[in-house]
DNA sequence: TTCTCAATGATGACATCTCAACAATCGCCT
DNA sequence: AGGCGATTGTTGAGATGTCATCATTGAGAA
């Protein structure tokens, strides 16, 4: 008994949900930081800078928020002009600008941050921590797999 | 003992790792799709045309592909240059075009949508079937908390 | 019927993203 | 020292996405 031509096999469905979820995700946030005039991108950024004080190479950062290098232009040149990053130059290596932080950036993110990680933690709802972070390990191999297949030779 | 100010809960790590695995995802679906000269949302316009065999509206599609009914215009525009998508006129509401699959996409799909439907589920790897579907009752659960939380007045 | 409000698709402005190409610079190898 | 390949950031083209706005059309209330 046939069933459509190429039926989707049990697991299909469910990455058509992470999908889903991962983008309902995405534009909630946009929501979210709309109250402090920022996209989820530039939020991205910012956040990543707070890691690395000594400031950041624009194509470190399009490898941690795994985008074109290209982007991170555009980007860095539109959170400069609103004065929440510098770019410095940089002595050891002429070609790379380091992007640093201004203090107003840091003042927004100190204030940002705490609702951002209580909304996070509130999407989860009844799940519990232990869940989620079973959840973690699956999904790095769903990653993994997805890279691999399709960085492999058809 | 203090950690770093406004340090994030527990389930906030997965949160971000939902989102990267998303990403990735769609990065490889965009190289898979390559082969067919389609882009990740050019498939996803097309998939969904299948279940309207009687053509759909536009601004159904962007409900189904959640996404802004003028984005879908372009969307449409593009596809119908390369013969895959028609623009059918509609009795019944002279506002709304219907859009419908050509045969040409039709074949293309047929050909394509075997190999899609097995790199989803090789996307899994070990992961049984029954922790997939686990999986996606969960992810509603956040779909859901997202957007109410996103929507909810502050 | 007419009036009003909602829905549809198009358009323009803009942000976000990829990719190819380029000049400048770096690092290494000989 | 010189040369060569790799890396860095920028640019331009173009797809993808949001949002506000608009004219057209639908549909239901007065």
């Amino acid at each position: 008994m046939k069933r459509k031509p190429s039926a989707p096999g049990p697991r299909y469905a469910a990455l058509i949900q992470l999908l889903r979820t991962a983008e309902e995700l995405w534009n909630s946030s946009r929501v979210f930081f709309a109250r402090w005039d920022l996209s989820p991108s530039q939020f991205n950024l910012l956040n990543v800078l707070t890691d690395f004080p000594d400031g950041c190479t624009q194509s470190d950062l399009s490898r941690q928020l795994i985008m074109h290098r290209s982007n991170v232009t555009g980007l860095v040149d539109r959170l400069e002009e609103r004065g929440l990053v510098t770019r410095k130059e940089n002595a050891t290596d002429r070609r790379a600008w380091l992007v640093v932080l201004t203090p107003a950036a840091r003042k927004l993110l100190a204030e940002l941050l705490p609702h951002y990680h209580a909304a996070a933690e509130q999407v989860w709802g009844k799940i519990p921590a232990a869940r989620a972070e079973k959840l973690v390990s699956e999904l790095a191999t769903i990653s993994e797999n997805a890279t691999r297949i399709a960085n492999a030779k058809s």
